[in-house]
DNA sequence: GCAGGCTAAGTGCTCACGCAATCATCTTGG
DNA sequence: CCAAGATGATTGCGTGAGCACTTAGCCTGC
């Protein structure tokens, strides 16, 4: 009954792949980013999107486009942003020509605390990687994430 | 400063793409299958590995096997299986042989939400991918993942 | 066969997340 | 200018997740 059709069914298994790996790789760097500094994975990846934003002077990225970036709700991202800055790693400020606005700053101490992490999380990121290639069925995805070339990066809107 | 390596900038590239890709899938299947079904991911995701270990009859899964294959604590997994338990969609036994194991079967009802709920979750996949595909960052994965176990026609080089 | 160690599952606690409601601010129409 | 609506951020509340600990059952050495 309900013969599953066989692409939605091969489909589910991409997918279940994806999710599988996603979980092994996050759960891995977890573990080494909160053992060694204290963050967690959604931590270090808000400082780093926030860090890559602000490349001249001035952060751009608006409360709503950051949740966007790291896929959370934006509630969640308002509690992440204030919990980053009681550690004094961000520093929000509003937005001049719009005071709904709120815009965020890496501090001297998040880019020190973010370059540190780096390490950190590359070095465990290699290691789940290696780790999933073993499996077949995460080897090929795993095969593209180290072979992201494309440099493009701009989101449509 | 800081010149942070090429390659493990690249590595950090891909996975940042594979969480966006996974986060924004995740989110929008979570929003058919709660709306539609009540379910949320992780107990879709359980009823289909649950589902799939007892075809037969003697492979089941402990419950420290299950929270492996669906990335969880133990503890966690525990919960998990104890609401859908308590909705009636599984059942607990003891393994026979070893009574600390624990087995789980997938009930009349639990199959019955499942393949309900498996066309629901299939086509949000669809949608999501579509979407994602969009996105020259995500593209790669995305095929990578609609051809995984890729099926008879079309297989890429 | 019993003591000690080990492994599996479950429990207490805390915290992060999402949803819905709320507050603040901008924008538009009268 | 004011009212009504829209949009961004925050807060209240309930729920799910992980860590550390406990409990139950196996297994080895003596």
């Amino acid at each position: 009954m309900t013969a599953t059709d066989p692409a939605l069914t091969a489909l589910a298994q991409g997918w279940c792949a994806l999710s599988l790996l996603h979980g092994r790789i996050e759960a891995h760097i977890e573990r080494a980013l909160q053992a060694r500094h204290g963050l967690s994975v959604r931590e270090y990846s808000l400082l780093d999107v926030l860090s890559r934003q602000h490349d001249g002077d001035g952060g751009h990225l608006q409360m709503k486009q950051v949740a966007d970036a790291v896929v959370l709700s934006q509630s969640a991202t308002t509690r992440l942003v204030t919990r980053l800055e009681d550690r004094g790693l961000l520093a929000r400020y509003l937005c001049p020509t719009d005071r709904r606005g709120i815009y965020t700053n890496v501090t001297e101490a998040g880019l020190k605390l973010l370059e540190e992490a780096r390490p950190t999380n590359d070095t465990a990121l290699r290691q789940a990687l290696g780790e999933a290639a073993k499996n077949a069925e995460l080897a090929p995805l795993v095969r593209v994430v180290e072979s992201v070339n494309a440099p493009a990066h701009g989101s449509p809107a």
